[in-house]
Parts: structure tokens; C-alpha cells; sequence
DNA sequence: ACATCCCTTAAACGCCCGTTTTAAACTCGT
DNA sequence: ACGAGTTTAAAACGGGCGTTTAAGGGATGT
């Protein structure tokens, strides 16, 4: 056995990278081998060859998204331990920005959405290697900032209201040319969107902090009563 | 010609609904003639008899589904006149109880998310009815809540975040029962899904109002130097 | 009662898919 | 230099798909 072909790891390569492309338009059932294939300069049989099948191949594009998508977005949030509303900033920031971007990311993003309309047998790895960190992160912050638990509704909730927000501009992409013509997607107009919704979030987090409080006031006094 | 035989508009009838649950699950590449014909007890030759081909069923589905998707979301936020926070409230609670709801709404919004996440040649007809009227009342309270014009960034900003919140429940109805394994949809729940996001995104539209006004103050600032 | 027309049925067609097979080309240890 | 082992190429296979065809009911108007 021993060496392997110099060009095989090449082909390989060049297979998971166009197959990253075409997954990401077409999700996974509506992707075909032959495209992949003839898109890749390859033959038809390496699929099978080095993969096994259309599956397999899927799931090594997946896994390589996640190990890629997922450097980077939570580092970014971890430098500002000690404060949580930079720190929130930042985790949006950076999540925009790979929602946003139209460069080598956007693949790893629409791999998701597809994902998520059609979920396949490799959705478990999904959630549990690219969603759950990060949705747990969001509640690790906003519980800070709002001076809860993590595990509170109102938490829960926030942290809803903020991911949807992010994720919106990837489910809404093919449309949001026709309500939103003049939107162009400068690293300019990524950071202001990336900015309003942290503010608008803040924002939204400080109010249910209040409401909270309130409530725990109330329930104080009922209680005295 | 005249009187048409009574079962006949019962097949079709039978044809529509069971293709609009079928699609729905499966989005319209996914979705196959024979499973419809067959869940709908049919012969597999009627989708062409009744409807010409598969893609014409598909767009007769989701005009229906248009039509009745929108009734009630937009008549529900027209009551309130005049009192535009109040009118917010109304349209994002009827949107949230139609895209959280599990009764026989639920198709329609599964239609949309796969519609998105794979446009058909319909896309445009979507948009056009579903999606940009909505659009266009959510910019024109929030427009009038922040004191904007509704062509303004910052109400496109939070127009997208609202509707952001709220279609994430859709979009996440997959992977949420894993990151969230209590919540549990029940009409109370619902209402308060729909209640924070309300709050949620009221605050974040008065900040966004009070931003704005610094800044056209620090402008009149500037100009008067 | 019969002819008519709309509706339904069963079977088949052609196409594209994922996958497999067969043979040719290439690489590398000896 | 050469043959064993590995990689590529091309064609074909079986199956499922959307669609079509040709024939079979069944109520209706005369």
C-alpha cells in the first residue's frame, strides 16, 4: 500500500471543495453527483471511490463546515471575559459577518439553511457541533447581562430574538434584494447591521431585565402580604 | 358543457389539500407526484388531468395557500388605528400564532420556508403577496413609533429584526425541541413568545429612535458651526 | 336505451439519478 | 525496467421520477 498517489489527495480536495459548493446551493437531495463531478473536473466513479457514496461525501462537506465555521465565532466572544455586553457585541459581530459575507463563508451558512429546511441523518452533528455552543454562549451572556440564569425563559427567549435576528439575513437572502433594492452588503453596511442589532438587542435585554424584576418584586410583596 | 361531475371537484379538492401537506413537509423538489396521489387515494394520472403537471399543482397550492395565509395576519393590525404600538402588538401576535401555531396553518408557513430555502419559478408571487405587504405595514408602525420615515435605514433595520424573531420560530422548528426540550407550543406559550418579542423589539425601536435623534441633533450642531 | 362527455384507471415511456462494473493508465518498489 | 497495486476513465445497470397514453366506467340529456 504505502504511498499514496500525489494527486488523489488533490481530487479529494478538489471533490469536498466543489461539493461544498454545490450542497450549498442545492441542499442536499437536489444536489446531484454528476454536477459535483463535472464541476470538479472529475470523474463520476470518485465519488464512490473516495467517499462511498453521495452520503458520506455530504457528511465530510458537513463536518469540515462545522470544524471551519465554528473557528473564529466563539474565540471572538471569549477575549472579552468580564464584559458581557462587548463580549455579545462581539459574538453578533462575528456571526453577522459570516451570515453577511459573501466570500469563501457563505458556502458554510447556506449549508445550514438547507440543512434546516431539509434536515438530513446528519443533523444531530449539526446541532450538536455547530448550534448548541453557540446558542449556550448567547445564554451565558445574556443571563449576565440581564442578571439571570441561563436556563430562565426570559433567557431563553432573548436568546431566540437575537439568533433570529442574525440568521434572517441567510434565510432571507433571496428575497431581501426585492423588498430591500438599495441594500448592498459592504463590509460597512455587515458591521451597521451588526451594530443595530446589538444595540436593538441591548436594548431588548434591559427591558426584559426590568419586567423580570418587577415581577420578582411583586411576588416579594404577595408573599409579604 | 354545463354541470361538472360532483366528484371531480372532490378529487381536486382532496388533490390540493394533500399536495399542500406533502409539499409543505418536503418542499416541491422533494415532494413526489405519487406520494400525493397516493396519501390523496387517487390515480397517479390525475395531477395531469386536473392541474397539467406537477409544478402547476405546486403554484395553485400556494396561491391558496397565499390567500388564506393572509387573511387575518394584516386585517388583524388594521383595527387599531391610530395607535400604532397597540396595531404592532396585533400583527406580530397574529404572526407568531401562525408560525408557531400546529394546526392547520402550519403548512402554509412550511410552504414559505422551503420556498426560501429553494425558490421555484412561484418566488416572485410571494413576495409580491405575502411577503412585501407585511413588510411594508411592519416599516409603517414602526416608522411611525420611532417618529421616521419608513424608507429609513434604521426601520428596515428593525422592520428585518422583528420579522427576524419571529420567523426564526419557523425556520428552527427543527433543531429548537433539542435546544430547548421544554418548550412545549401550548396557546399561553405562544402568547408569550409573541408578548416578549413585542417588548423585545419596542425597546430596541425606541433606542434606535433616541440614536437617531442624537445624531440629527449633532448634525444641526455641526451645521450651525 | 343509447350516445355523449367527463372522469378515472392501469400500464408504459423516457429520462435522470446514484451506483457499479470493466478495462485502461499510471505509480512505485524491486 | 517491469509487473503488482492503485487511480482514472467510460459505459452500463437498476430504480424512481414526471408524464403520457389508451382504454374503461358512470352519470346525464334525449
Amino acid at each position: 500500500m504505502a504511498t499514496a498517489n500525489p494527486a488523489a489527495e488533490d481530487t479529494r480536495t478538489r471533490l469536498l471543495d466543489t461539493a461544498g459548493e454545490v450542497f450549498a446551493e442545492s441542499g442536499f437531495q437536489a444536489a446531484t453527483v454528476r454536477e459535483i463531478c463535472a464541476r470538479a473536473g472529475v470523474n463520476l466513479a470518485l465519488v464512490n471511490y473516495h467517499f462511498g457514496d453521495k452520503l458520506e461525501l455530504y457528511t465530510e462537506v458537513l463536518r469540515r463546515s462545522l470544524v471551519a465555521g465554528n473557528n473564529g465565532v466563539l474565540e471572538r466572544a471569549r477575549g472579552n471575559e468580564g464584559e458581557p455586553e462587548e463580549a455579545l457585541r462581539g459574538l453578533i459581530g462575528a456571526m453577522v459577518q459570516r451570515v453577511c459575507g459573501t466570500g469563501a463563508q457563505a458556502p458554510h451558512v447556506r449549508l445550514m439553511v438547507h440543512e434546516l429546511a431539509q434536515p438530513t441523518a446528519a443533523m444531530q452533528r449539526v446541532i450538536d457541533e455547530a448550534l448548541r455552543p453557540v446558542y449556550d454562549r448567547y445564554r451565558e451572556l445574556i443571563a449576565e447581562i440581564a442578571g439571570m440564569r441561563a436556563g430562565d425563559d426570559a433567557v431563553r427567549l432573548c436568546t431566540s430574538s437575537i439568533i433570529g435576528q442574525i440568521v434572517h439575513y441567510a434565510h432571507a437572502r433571496s428575497v431581501l434584494p426585492e423588498l430591500w433594492p438599495e441594500l448592498e452588503m459592504t463590509p460597512e453596511r455587515v458591521a451597521g447591521i451588526a451594530r443595530h442589532i446589538a444595540d436593538f438587542s441591548l436594548a431588548g435585554i434591559r427591558k426584559c431585565a426590568k419586567k423580570a424584576q418587577k415581577e420578582s418584586e411583586k411576588k416579594k410583596k404577595r408573599t409579604e402580604k
